[in-house]
DNA sequence: TTTATAATTGACCAACCAGTCAGTTTAACT
DNA sequence: AGTTAAACTGACTGGTTGGTCAATTATAAA
């Protein structure tokens, strides 16, 4: 039937790869097509056989991004040990996959500001922010149950999780030598855990 | 001497508050000089005559932002009271100047991701971030020393509460039905401030 | 070998817009 | 009223770039 293999999946993952890299070099507008197409050895015209435009591929790039993050974070829920423990874990997961995105940095914060204006990526933004929700709740939750944390509202404790780790990352944008990601995420974290013991 | 008064510092005010309008409606590469110049009610040409490219605009609205925001936060130091009670009433500074500014957010994200390509971008973050520091660091210094918070590490500690903030406004972009700032902020500060109970 | 069609190319086009500038208006001062 | 120069205008231009498409190539199947 089809007179050459399919390599449609191939192409769109090299297409993607490509884009991130040129994306996160020089922001969305700045960023020509030319540049992916050079940066992953394909002529323009085949980025718009496997894309129909420079925002489908922005689109794609971001549910690409997100799919890896989920599937990082959802390793932790086979993991058992104490709420606490669970936190640290997740909290060294999601340091991991910070620094291994640390290049692709600029491009969250290019998300963040199209969110304002673009329905699809703030839907994206939404879901994945909703499953962050669904998994770290529940962790917090039996934290409670068992007695470890005190009584607390277990989303407004995800809710301080969660800034903490955006937040950080933030504030390295501001100042990389005062901040270190890691350590301070650390930090911030252990004294939150403070503050939960029953 | 000069035939007309001089109304420059009222110009360029004019300019960048429609500017920082435009810019957040429509972002800094979708927005055009004859939209800023509309929203103001004067001509490209006289936007010319007041800054010297689109770029001077952004960067002039950058400095204009962040002398705002620490004008507001100066206003903490001559307070006086407790290290927590100095602490919570930043929280409701930084809370009341957020909300203001709540309809600009998609600028500072804009910002972040240029931060990452624009040196002077960089430069000004890190300023503010500085600033920040300087006024928070010493509150936490004297919980410390007055013994109302426990040992910690002043900068750590710094961190978090900036990160909470950074964060849970960042959280708000995701999900913003779920997310509610002024609740959110309070309710991570205060586990923050519980963890650190001598 | 031939055929059919998926995949690829890159020159080209049309829209867009930052920045220019020759000309006009305004108001302080004579 | 006339003079001066700052303030202002908006039509215009040149460079840029997202997107197109006719032509070409590669390869599985006949």
């Amino acid at each position: 039937m089809s007179p050459r293999p399919d390599v449609s999946e191939e192409r769109r993952n090299q297409i993607l790869e490509a884009a991130a890299l040129v994306f996160a070099r020089s922001g969305f507008s700045k960023a020509r097509m030319d540049d992916i197409a050079a940066e992953c050895g394909l002529s323009k015209g085949t980025l718009y056989w496997y894309f129909n435009s420079k925002d489908e591929i922005i689109l794609a790039m971001l549910d690409r991004l997100f799919e890896r993050e989920l599937a990082d974070l959802h390793t932790l829920q086979e993991s058992g040990g104490t709420a606490t423990e669970c936190l640290l874990e997740y909290t060294e997961i999601a340091i991991l996959d910070m620094t291994h995105l640390l290049q692709l940095m600029p491009i969250a914060y290019e998300y963040l500001a199209l969110a304002f204006r673009n329905e699809a990526v703030l839907q994206a933004l939404k879901r994945y922010s909703r499953s962050y929700f669904e998994l770290i709740i529940p962790i917090i939750q039996q934290g409670i149950d068992n007695g470890e944390f005190r009584q607390v509202d277990p989303q407004d404790v995800a809710i301080a999780v969660g800034a903490i780790f955006e937040g950080t990352a933030l504030l390295w944008v501001y100042d990389s030598e005062t901040i270190q990601i890691e350590k301070h995420i650390r930090s911030s974290i252990n004294l939150l855990l403070d503050g939960l013991q029953a």
